[in-house]
DNA sequence: TTACATTAAATGTAAATACACAAATTTGCT
DNA sequence: AGCAAATTTGTGTATTTACATTTAATGTAA
């Protein structure tokens, strides 16, 4: 049953059917999950996951275009995303030296502590239903079917 | 590597955070491929959604709450929603009988034409880098992930 | 150096979305 | 019946997104 009862749809036309709707109802259901959690912290997903972009990188700077690049949903404006996040003060934008058309972000501390404080809700513990090895064996289906496996 | 090198990351916190962000990933490249493929036909992925959703009760009507109930990514909005498809005649749009609050939506013949023109694309030959039984599998897994394989 | 293409970021805009709320109808309770 | 609560859809509004365009800086080649 599971995500026949879900969206109550008895029959698909094909595994592959099935598995494009999981897809999508499964992120939605791990996005609002996230979204749920990230609210009261007055952030939202995309910039979290900005912020994370951010950190991966701390100290060094990240350029508009690599965040562009490297974000999960290739948003249309990683501009007035950087905006939001620096009226927050979460992140610091100064001009690259090195080239002037570039700008240079960098996660602030406040930023820093925000996602110190959010690792610890460990909302990944929903996903606990599976276990460590079964988390690998999935990733690893998902980049097969991507094709993207080698 | 596979996503570590589509977004550059070379190291997460734990399998559990790698699957999140590939199912994020993943599930945006089927979107695009969906959406570049629904563009010329003048609607969206959501429109889309609905039409299937109504093709599968055909020719029942669905309410409104229903829509809102079975789609995948529940929008705040399914009304402004169907509002798109009446306008393009792509369903039809009528009082319940039964109980005036609600409104009975219908998918037009000119509705299941398109869709029946867009089955025949296959787009979903592009996830053929699976196996039918992994398919299947995979499917599976993404069911206990949401804990709801029972 | 000048001309021209390319790149990076920002902006204008129309459309879509989230969220709160309003209006109409139905349901349930006494 | 009468009235409060719940349900269903629609609307107002601020935010976000997609997409095209603009501005500024850099690269390249004559």
């Amino acid at each position: 049953m599971s995500i026949e009862k879900d969206i109550k749809q008895t029959s698909f036309r094909s595994p592959f059917h099935r598995l494009v709707v999981n897809l999508m109802y499964t992120n939605n259901w791990v996005c609002d999950h996230q979204t749920r959690l990230l609210k009261p912290h007055g952030i939202t997903l995309q910039q979290y996951n900005v912020l994370r972009i951010l950190r991966g990188q701390y100290p060094n700077p990240v350029k508009v275009s690599d965040i562009t690049e490297r974000m999960l949903d290739k948003m249309s404006n990683a501009s007035r995303l950087v905006d939001k996040l620096v009226a927050k003060k979460l992140v610091d934008r100064t001009e690259c030296p090195s080239d002037r058309r570039a700008v240079d972000v960098v996660i602030t501390q406040k930023g820093l502590n925000l996602l110190k404080q959010l690792d610890t809700q460990q909302w990944e513990d929903r996903l606990k239903t599976l276990s460590e090895d079964e988390a690998v064996q999935l990733s690893q289906m998902l980049d097969k079917l991507r094709g993207s496996d080698e």
